[in-house]
DNA sequence: GCTTCACATAGAAAAATGTCAATATACTTC
DNA sequence: GAAGTATATTGACATTTTTCTATGTGAAGC
């Protein structure tokens, strides 16, 4: 992967009102209005930081009538995981892995 | 751990020279003039990285006369990698501990 | 239709970050 | 101690990011 792409991965999780979207989201899914609630911040912003962790695939969006519901997105947090471990693993643990490239 | 910690520790991974710098440090220790050789900024630039990765604890600097050798701190990137998980871990994954404080 | 509600988008201002040139520091060698 | 080398720090500037207000969009209810 390179390095553009893991960096907007790891954006996702640099910045202190996402952390705080994340762990909201950790009891289960939660519609914006609700996230909007507990984070101080005004709608548009949170839109912001939304559309931020939506397109590093950290949290994903379901639609419903007037409602957009957010929730950790599984695969999203495992793909960061495992790009995390490749980015540190020393190459001796990681040989002939593509995932491990320079 | 508190939102700004959390986000200070992944700051280190978005920006794109850093995880060039990262991924060079995979092969083992490096000193920053062998680093400097490799990406494509100014020495002072590189510097400025350099504290970012090491405060963020993922990079350990060992000073040995003029020179400086930096290598990924297994501590640090373990830590880096709990914290993701921990943070991504739904609720009911994960009760009863304190790392997963709201 | 019109209004209201939930959310997204546009645009501007403020804050943070990345970058460089210049300079400082700290070590080695002569 | 003077000169050279490796790295850190300072200060300025440009870019990016965060944030806001204002406005647009799309769905639900009247």
């Amino acid at each position: 992967m390179d390095e553009r792409k893991i960096a907007a991965i790891f954006k996702a999780f640099c910045d202190e009102n996402r952390i705080k979207i994340i762990k909201l989201l950790r009891s289960g899914e939660k519609c914006a209005c609700k996230l909007l609630d507990e984070i101080n911040v005004t709608q548009p912003t949170l839109s912001h930081h939304m559309k931020i962790l939506c397109d590093a695939g950290i949290v994903v969006g379901r639609k419903e009538g007037k409602w957009t519901y957010y929730s950790i997105s599984e695969k999203g947090a495992e793909q960061a995981k495992e790009c995390l471990t490749h980015l540190t693993a020393l190459d001796v643990e990681c040989e002939n892995k593509s995932c491990c490239e320079k």
